[in-house]
RNA sequence: GCCACUGUGGCUCAGGGGUAGAGCGACGCCUUGGUAAGGCGUAGGUCGCGAGUUCAAUUCUCGCCAGUGGCUCCA
């Protein structure tokens, strides 16, 4: 029997007889109410019951913390993969991983339906009360091809990542086990707290080519009160959805005789559109941009000449087929299935609905000559495009199939690139800081040197990731660099933001693209007399008003600041009596371009301003007989607070203030 | 496009083989009320669309359209 040395977590050592498990050395420390569910040693996650033989140094990991909870979520998809193996017999287990906030299981099985989630669940509860041991077993490959010899998925894996001759290990609880590196928790009884929220499909590897699996997501915790902190926060999450806000705030509406993912912005909508366009369009003046304006359609061979016709074809509406051309086909009895490959061989001649401005932008460039003294040429357009986007990825206004992008093509010589990239990049800065959002992660997408993707030079490309990389670094925020994210022209730095379910949406985008100036044989005079090839960058701060404003209505949760609320100012009455000073209030507001709302009705004062929220002012006026003699108004703003008995005009010139600076609640933050 | 679920007045939702109900909102009357629902009344629905089964379909079946959660895709 020999002793062996523990570092523990205090840098404390500790003697123990070799052997010990993680378990005993945590409880030995902690207690027995340690709260660990696995042990780090030597930096290596392991189990509890880990056997620890050698010197080392061993830390507990608390169930809730964030290693903790993965483990958790982990072990809980095994559970999850125990009870469908029970339920059905002929399901094939694949892979099921620890998400953030949750796990899946993926399952080569018939469909089920989301009755059958609550069977499912029944019946992993059933096992967590049997109190089930899990135990790490070591396998030969020999063996896990003996255990796996029904399924495909597992033996694929087992092929793929374990070599001959060697092994690795399977988890065990009850009759069940799988594949498996863990650690894990001891017993099923530490997953009592879990629910299963959703069923879909997926594909094995995550390849549409792949066959289908059917994939379900849960979620654990370690205590129920948890599990129901994490309902709770999910069904506020709702009511902050933009499409809920959108509705209620009567911001924009979709309709489906207009068409899927097609946006109409009403008129409170409109107007934070509009305020957020002249912010951009201000601030793209300051940096000597030049507007332009170009329609929505162009013609096939713009398009064949980008490239974005044959490449993004299944993404497109279908070409506008010229009335001469349409007629010709019917006349030489032309069949449907025809017209489908003459669309797919380029053959029919007609327009497109622009899926892109750059074209169109090009188009401007070359229509003079340009020399190297008119570089950088910065062309910029609140240019709506279509997409034919699929019909299951639609969703509010953050992924739609017509929208606007703040778009602009910067024209400039190969010295100029990084300068332009990093003006870019300021104004990006300037916009999400003005609007308070800081929960972004920069993305550089680099190309994937794998893929037959992209087009270009090598040299170039490598180039303009470098470009990239350092005004990335400029930006003085971490960002990644991620291969197989560029465009298939050039690397990009992207913007990207969380919505309020979790999901990651890219606003903002930066884009170096040495492909379309070479397909147009774009070109400017140097100062050597030559010409040269300019390069282009395509730029978009807000990504699409549409997802950007979605994207906005969550983050302020539909109470905007005042410069963009579609109510500035509402006005409710103690009664009708003083409807005309509220008249009056009102139509100085509305003269001076403040947006004003109004309820002169004959409603109780706690009516009005109960309804007058759901419009999310950010200034409630109450207008009482005190107001009407004094010339005042009560300020109430969102947050309840109250400033009684303020003159008129100090509240038109604190209000007009506000919104020219653009600050929330400037000065005019009710006392408490 | 794929899988699952959903679709009932402007909104939120209940109901369910015998052609529909509530709350809010709207409108009208009463009330003239000081800070998150005063009272009474009225209007408003081919129960997403189209077929099928049935004596009878909003309810059951099928197809389509649209929405939701994922998967895949995203210039």
């Amino acid at each position: 029997m020999s002793l062996i040395s523990v570092i523990l977590e205090t840098n404390e050592v500790n003697e123990y007889v070799s052997g010990i498990t993680a378990a005993e050395v945590i409880t030995d420390i902690h207690g027995k109410k340690h709260g660990c569910i696995a042990a780090r040693i030597n930096g290596i996650q392991r189990d509890l019951s880990y056997e620890i033989l050698e010197d080392c140094e061993v830390a507990g990991i608390k169930t809730e913390s964030e290693e903790g909870m993965y483990i958790l979520r982990h072990s809980c998809a095994h559970l999850l993969a125990q009870a469908v193996s029970e339920l059905y017999p002929n399901a094939k287990p694949t892979i099921g991983p620890p998400v953030e906030n949750g796990f899946y299981y993926d399952f080569a099985m018939e469909n089920i339906g989301e009755d059958d989630l609550r069977t499912i669940e029944k019946k992993m509860e059933e096992l967590c009360r049997k109190n089930l041991k899990v135990e790490r077993i070591e396998c030969t490959q020999e063996k896990l091809k003996e255990l796996y010899q029904d399924n495909p998925y597992k033996l694929e894996i087992i092929n793929e990542r374990i070599g001959e001759g060697s092994g690795s290990t399977i988890y065990s609880q009850g009759d069940w086990y799988d594949l498996c590196l863990g650690p894990h928790v001891p017993s099923t009884s530490n997953l009592m707290h879990f629910k299963l929220t959703s069923i879909s499909s997926a594909y094995w590897r995550g390849d549409q080519s792949n066959e289908q699996l059917v994939r379900i997501y849960g979620m654990v915790y370690p205590s129920k009160h948890l599990l129901k902190e994490r309902l709770r926060q999910l069904s506020e999450a709702k009511l902050r959805d933009h499409r809920v806000i959108g509705k209620d705030m009567q911001l924009f509406h979709i309709d489906e005789t207009v068409g899927q993912g097609l946006i109409l912005w009403t008129p409170r909508g409109a107007s934070i559109r509009q305020e957020l366009q002249s912010f951009i369009s201000s601030e793209l003046h300051k940096q000597f941009y030049k507007q332009v304006f170009t329609p929505h359609i162009g013609k096939l061979d713009l398009y064949r000449a980008s490239g974005h016709f044959p490449y993004y074809q299944e993404s497109q509406y279908p070409p506008l087929i010229n009335h001469e051309q349409m007629k010709k086909f019917a006349n030489d009895g032309c069949s449907c299935s025809e017209l489908a490959n003459k669309m797919q061989e380029g053959e029919i001649e007609g327009y497109l609905l622009k899926p892109m401005n750059c074209p169109h932008h090009i188009k401007i460039y070359s229509s003079q000559p340009r020399s190297y003294r008119d570089l950088p040429l910065r062309l910029a357009e609140f240019g709506t495009v279509y997409r034919w986007e699929q019909s299951g990825e639609i969703s509010g206004m953050t992924r739609v199939r017509g929208f606007t992008q703040d778009d602009a093509h910067l024209f400039c010589r190969e010295d100029q690139i990084e300068d332009e990239l990093l003006g870019c990049l300021s104004l990006v800065k300037i916009i999400f800081s003005t609007l308070g959002m800081e929960n972004y992660r920069v993305r550089v997408g680099l190309r994937d040197p794998d893929s037959s993707k992209y087009v270009g030079l090598e040299n170039l490309w490598d180039a303009a990731e470098n470009a990239c990389r350092n005004a990335a670094k400029s930006l003085d925020v971490e960002f990644s660099e991620e291969p197989g994210e560029a465009a298939f022209y050039g690397p990009k730095i992207d913007f990207v933001v969380k919505d309020v379910l979790g999901r990651e949406w890219q606003l903002g985008t930066v884009q170096v693209d040495y492909n379309l100036p070479e397909r147009f044989d774009l070109q400017y005079a140097g100062s050597d007399g030559k010409m040269h090839r300019p390069v282009m960058i395509h730029r978009a701060p807000f990504g699409s008003m549409e997802r950007f404003c979605g994207v906005l209505i969550e983050h302020f949760a539909g109470k905007f600041p005042t410069w963009l609320s579609p109510t500035q100012v509402a006005i409710a009455t103690i009664s009708e009596k003083h409807s005309e000073y509220g008249e009056m209030i009102a139509e100085r507001l509305h003269v001076l371009g403040i947006r004003v709302d109004t309820d002169f009705s004959d409603a109780t004062i706690g009516k009005k301003i109960k309804n007058l929220r759901k419009l999310k002012p950010p200034y409630t006026l109450i207008i009482g007989d005190e107001e009407v003699n004094n010339s005042q108004v009560s300020i109430r703003g969102l947050n309840n607070a109250q400033r009684n008995g303020i003159p008129l005009e100090q509240f038109i010139s604190e209000i007009i203030e506000e919104i020219n600076s653009k600050n929330k609640n400037y000065n005019l933050t009710p006392k408490e």
